[in-house]
DNA sequence: TGTACATCAGTGAACGCGCGTTCACTGATGTAC
DNA sequence: TGTACATCAGTGAACGCGCGTTCACTGATGTAC
């Protein structure tokens, strides 16, 4: 094969980071292999090491890029009419559920980096993109007046967003998923009719 | 060491399936291998199979055991007075998201159950435990004047004290995490003052 | 109650397997003149 | 622009390791008479 062009090297390199940010929160971690990952870019598993320092590394990058889109994303609701009926349709919605690979890290990798060691970058990275989706959120729903009632409403309903997910998530497409689905999707958007 | 009686063997099982079940709420099921829950009773790892057909028999039986023992917990409670702000509190303490292996299965088993596939034991004993829980606390909840608004309400109080008990641990011990705790906390608290 | 035998819980070595990581090697890319 | 050489992205075999599972074996337990 001989080498590679810098500029090949830099698309491969994105390739695999992508995949990764993509199967890390379909299978979590222990689902995911060098291979596989190297696979994804159509490349064999032993150039890896050219790329990171270990699977850990990439797995922390890959963190970096799942809030990164995940943050974009929210940044595109915040010019929308009613960006936050949108959100909360988006988030608990079955496609949703069912696509974790393109939907919120927050939800994704909380069970990783709960398990992750404290010095473990995807940890790193999940602090930093947890406080960033926080921040942003506190934004939507402010109402500037009162910042501080604000990031507390944020807190509450990221809270609820993500338990909701998560339990949807591990009860798959059955009746009780849909029913925590729709259940709490109706009650966030009451809640927030209610108060405007 | 020939052969052990069948209260010992009974005993040994029971040692087993506690241990899972402590284990698996702690690290995941890539966290513990058959060698290490057999070391938890005391056994080499040769004789798991004269308890367990796989791996995967025993983390389902593991779930139904966590499951139980936080219901039980749960039926407790609705004796108490404030059962409500009982609950809230012991969910969203620092205690909780330090100890894993003795809370709550909802939330420290929820990606697992998302990861195993449908057939898995560790899925049917997860959606069989969260249903359970539901019902529970609905009769909590209730106010038995209306069982469809504390089914809703019961199904709206999970999502969120899953979500962030599960953000909490997932940023382990920072200002973050007790501020995620303190915030879900009082406001779920305040609301039920509030409706009562 | 005592004896002979079948049962089977637990042992420890072994199985195949996939993992993360390393390494000698290849040969096109990039650089120096 | 052309040539000589160094660089280094990617290959594929190999490494040690821990995993879930199997198996021949041991010898106390449980059973039958």
């Amino acid at each position: 094969m001989g080498r590679a062009s810098r500029a090949e090297a830099a698309q491969h390199r994105e390739q695999i980071v992508t995949a990764t940010a993509q199967l890390l929160r379909e299978r979590g971690s222990a689902g995911i292999s060098v291979q596989d990952v190297m696979g994804a870019a159509g490349l064999s598993h032993g150039g890896f090491y050219k790329h990171f320092a270990s699977k850990d590394e990439l797995l922390g990058i890959a963190t970096e890029v799942a809030f990164g889109s995940m943050l974009a994303d929210l940044a595109n609701l915040a010019g929308n009419d009613d960006a936050w009926g949108q959100l909360v349709d988006d988030y608990l919605s079955a496609r949703h559920r069912d696509e974790p690979g393109t939907g919120c890290p927050n939800t994704a990798l909380a069970g990783e980096s709960a398990h992750a060691s404290g010095e473990a970058p995807l940890r790193t990275a999940y602090a930093d993109g947890l406080a960033k989706t926080l921040e942003s959120l506190t934004t939507l729903e402010g109402l500037p007046a009162d910042r501080e009632a604000a990031r507390r409403r944020a807190v509450v309903d990221l809270s609820t967003l993500v338990g909701a997910l998560s339990l949807a998530r591990a009860t798959g497409k059955t009746p009780l998923s849909m029913e925590i689905l729709e259940t709490v999707r109706s009650e966030l958007t009451a809640r927030r009719h209610r108060s405007a």
